[in-house]
DNA sequence: AATTGGCACTCGCCCACCCGGAGTGCCACC
DNA sequence: GGTGGCACTCCGGGTGGGCGAGTGCCAATT
């Protein structure tokens, strides 16, 4: 008995099923692969196969069907990875390349990707708390209102408006420009995360009329960064799930609409997966742990650098779908994306 | 013959047919509403109705179910607007308060739509154009670069950088300030649209050795403001299509969700409606002119105050949909919208 | 003239039934 | 271990009949 053999008839049952969206059956099998036996020996492989708990029958005396374990043997032993072809890379880039802003990157990046894999493309917008700080920004809006604008290196822009009524009704001019400067001194080039003590100990510096002032300014920029929970995310092609895959989920897509909906879902799921930029993680039926998402899978990969992932892109789709295309878009799109946000 | 009680009858059917999802007959029609005919007679009525286009039977010997042309007789003249109780009214203005800055406020505003309708609910960004400016800022970045911040008094905030390497290799901290200073003397409190004039006058007033400077400035902001192309859109509640109507729409719900995240297509549907602030208008199936949306129905107002309407905000769903109740929250959430932003 | 009860008729829906085909497991044999 | 053969299982699709809801029409009634 050949375990290799066995190997190679998972494979080409998840390549046919993903195919077919068909139950493949052993005959099926020897047809259109080279496998070199009988069907009657792979009926034996399946057989062992099935005992493995890498593939089912929906019911007797059907074909067999991939289980979220043997997806996953087939994405970790067995899928060879496709590479893209060049012209399909340079437009990538190109496409990504013309963006004006970040918002324009960020959208353009999650269409590409619905686009290339034909499944729900979803990016996470650069975390502000590992971005580096490029410029803080006060400005004075009359009426007791302060400005405080949070700009990241990445083009990220956040702002919040602060009511000073009472705190210091008499906004000196002076005051708000010694702030920003001070601030900026403290501030710029430094990681968001690497801020919090440096930024306590600024208010001392200042006089003490002005120090509710400084302590408040310094309070809402501490919060902005603490928000990292408010971060966001785009998705796409959620019309691509009903249009490919309307037969790929067992009653109506709805539990899956509803799980992308809650964004909390997928920001979890993403801050579980592997946390360096160079890898591609997958979370294949159960492994996402939510129930709307059993018949899905869902490929990422960190995106923003060698040095320090930013954030993360991915791609949902069918528990059946092409796993190797999928990663290699993911992978394509990340990369492309990192550079043009360093450029 | 009766013409009052042939609406009443049409009016009858539409009811019934938005609760049941099923064609409904003559027998069914005289038991669950009192009007005081025979179920023979109201078959006449019936053929009438049907003559003139507002009902059609599915197959012969079936009930009958209301036609686009029913539903829009039936918004216009027979719907009796339904009231929001004075609790819900506080609750959507409570949720609404809560909101930080004008990104929460939009997000808030679209999963409430969507919440009260069932439906998928859409909120256009406060329109640019139409915004009056609260504060340009000027940040140099550095290595040439030059932020340009646009603040609105709805708070949204648009930023573009410029790379001068070309234009103002010195670029003086001075002129900045400067330039800061006489962009907002023109600027502040005025509709962007009124800007471009002030705008273009701007330069001569600085020494020629800067002009280039303020014009590259200038040709930002003015781009900034033409791009009324890129409104934004926020949709909420695509789950909703799945979980209450799979089955009203004929085949999948594939193309809905692709005419959805044709933001095109909706913000030219946004357009086309009443553009007054005050009313709600519906397109009902057809009317929407747009083929994924046939069997949909939109419901949308302005809002942003009484003298202009900022943006629109909308409630997409099946055409069997509850009309009197879609067109309460609608207007409810407009009008509570309109009340944060101003405040 | 409008309304009504009665009646024949039409269809879609459901269910039960049946059959063909694809696929399996197992065994005896090589 | 691999193979051919065979009996068995079960899904899917097609067929046919009965039921019920609903209609249109007509003659009778008010």
């Amino acid at each position: 008995m050949s375990d290799d053999r066995r190997l190679d008839v998972l494979r080409a049952i998840v390549e046919d099923y993903v195919v077919t969206r068909e139950p493949v059956g052993s005959r099926a099998l020897v047809e259109r692969h080279s496998l070199g036996v009988s069907s009657a020996t792979i009926r034996n492989d399946m057989a062992a196969l099935e005992e493995g708990g890498y593939i089912v029958q929906p019911h007797t005396s059907a074909g067999r069907v991939p289980t979220d374990r043997g997806y996953r043997l087939f994405v970790d032993r067995l899928a060879t990875v496709k590479a893209m072809s060049s012209p399909e890379k340079r437009a990538i880039q190109a496409f990504l390349e013309e963006a004006v802003d970040l918002d324009d990157v960020v959208d353009r990046a999650v269409r590409l990707l619905a686009q290339l894999t034909q499944q729900v493309a979803v990016v996470q917008y650069p975390s502000l708390r590992r971005s580096a700080l490029r410029h803080l920004e006060l400005v004075d809006l009359g009426e007791h209102r302060l400005l405080v604008v949070i700009i990241t290196d990445t083009g990220r822009v956040e702002q919040r408006t602060l009511d000073l009524a009472t705190i210091a009704p008499a906004l000196s001019e002076e005051t708000v420009a010694l702030l920003r400067v001070r601030l900026n001194v403290v501030a710029t080039g430094r990681r968001l995360s690497e801020l919090v003590v440096p930024l306590g100990e600024l208010a001392d510096a200042f006089p003490s009329a002005d120090q509710a002032l400084v302590r408040a300014v310094v309070q809402v920029v501490e919060e902005t960064l603490a928000e990292e929970s408010e971060e966001r995310l785009v998705l796409a092609g959620t019309a691509n799930l009903a249009r490919t895959g309307a037969h790929d989920f067992t009653h109506t897509l709805g539990p899956v609409l509803e799980a992308l909906e809650e964004q909390v879902v997928l920001l979890r799921l993403l801050g579980e997966m592997a946390d360096d930029a160079a890898t591609v993680s997958v979370r294949i039926g159960r492994e996402t742990h939510h129930e709307g998402l059993v018949e899905t899978s869902f490929v990422t990969s960190g995106y923003g650098g060698e040095d320090a992932t930013l954030a993360r892109i991915g791609s949902i789709g069918p528990l059946r779908m092409d796993y190797p295309g999928t990663i290699a878009s993911v992978r394509a799109v990340a990369r492309y994306l990192s550079r043009v946000l360093a450029g």
